[in-house]
DNA sequence: GTAAAACGTTGACTTGAATCAAGAAATCAT
DNA sequence: ATGATTTCTTGATTCAAGTCAACGTTTTAC
């Protein structure tokens, strides 16, 4: 249950033995059903997540309007990582589209390990830098790319995240309607 | 000239004299000139920036249109954290918009005293999470905010941004055309 | 000081996505 | 299995920003 996330955590900073024994103490492994929530808006995101498998989408409330920032598969890591830093509540939801498997630990657990072991700060710091790449790089696909290009890029690159996942949460994730993606779908096929 | 930069890295962690000591050897004091370039796409950004005083504007081109992404007052600070941590050609542009003076350090120095003295691991984590909250932040203002709300509340928040920096540039900002700006601040104008 | 360049405003027109509405198709719950 | 709900598609219309063009104003460079 715990060695993909050990398996991840290694490819950061490479732990010994007393090292990884104390990561693997703080860890908590956690099932979801199909449309659970991970997080919910207003809560207080304190801990981190490594996704075993599983499919979950990441979205947060406009006016009502449900907005999708990510979607998570298997192998992958989540935290609301400004909701965490600053101990503010969050306005994401996190649910699982379908039964998923997680790994957990928490904040608290987790600044123990900094200060009792330095190498951890290290990883903290790894950690903080491979959230900003990831940010950064869906925020410059967000704003270079437009709506179509995004979605034919999708097709490419995630061809499995456009099978598996409902198109109206895909449209959510392209920041268009669905009926926009709806046409969309159909300029592209009858281009073909 | 590096007063303000230890007193914003102190506010981060604590320095005894030997950090505070190692830190200044690695100082850069620079000055630049109007219209004068920090940093240009395609180079790598292997430094990381404290503004102390002037003004820059950050921007990047898109087919041939330059998209701003920040301007920046004295004490503050910059970096493209992902060229400086990927090591990859930067798209970024960082412009002086007034003749400005920065102090710089680089990467290399960087990671020697992350090396040598463990609270500089610390600093770097610390850095990078703030990074990551500046980030995330300006993306959620692009995504949730309509270009009219967005600008009402710069005038709010940043008044001297809106008063010193050429609306074009503030368009750009916003993600919009100089005319639509122009037909935004006639209808802020004649609704009051 | 003056010519050139850059900047800002306004008008007419175009465009791409949103909205509203209705119906078809797929999925879910019992 | 079937009725209910959710999801997807299509058409007609609206709307906000973009585009193109012209012109007045401000700033810059020499």
């Amino acid at each position: 249950m715990t060695s993909k996330i050990i398996q991840s955590i290694k490819s950061i900073a490479s732990l010994n033995e007393a090292e990884e024994k104390a990561f693997l103490s703080i860890l908590e492994v956690k099932l979801f059903k199909k449309k659970e929530f991970l997080l919910q808006e207003g809560k207080i995101c304190n801990k981190i997540t490594f996704v075993n498998n599983g499919i979950m989408r990441l979205f947060y409330n406009v006016e009502g309007v449900e907005n999708t920032i990510q979607f998570f598969f298997g192998d992958s890591w989540y935290t609301d990582y400004a909701s965490f830093l600053t101990g503010k509540p969050t306005i994401e939801n996190l649910q699982a589209l379908e039964e998923s498997e997680v790994v957990q630990f928490k904040k608290e657990d987790l600044y123990k390990l900094y200060d009792s072991m330095p190498i951890f700060e290290k990883v903290g710091r790894i950690f903080a830098e491979n959230a900003y790449l990831s940010i950064s790089q869906l925020n410059q696909m967000k704003t270079n790319e437009e709506p179509e290009l995004r979605y034919i890029n999708l097709l490419k690159t995630r061809p499995e995240l456009v099978q598996q996942i409902p198109q109206h949460y895909i449209a959510s994730y392209l920041g268009i309607k669905p009926e926009t993606l709806s046409r969309i779908r159909k300029r592209i096929l009858t281009s073909k």
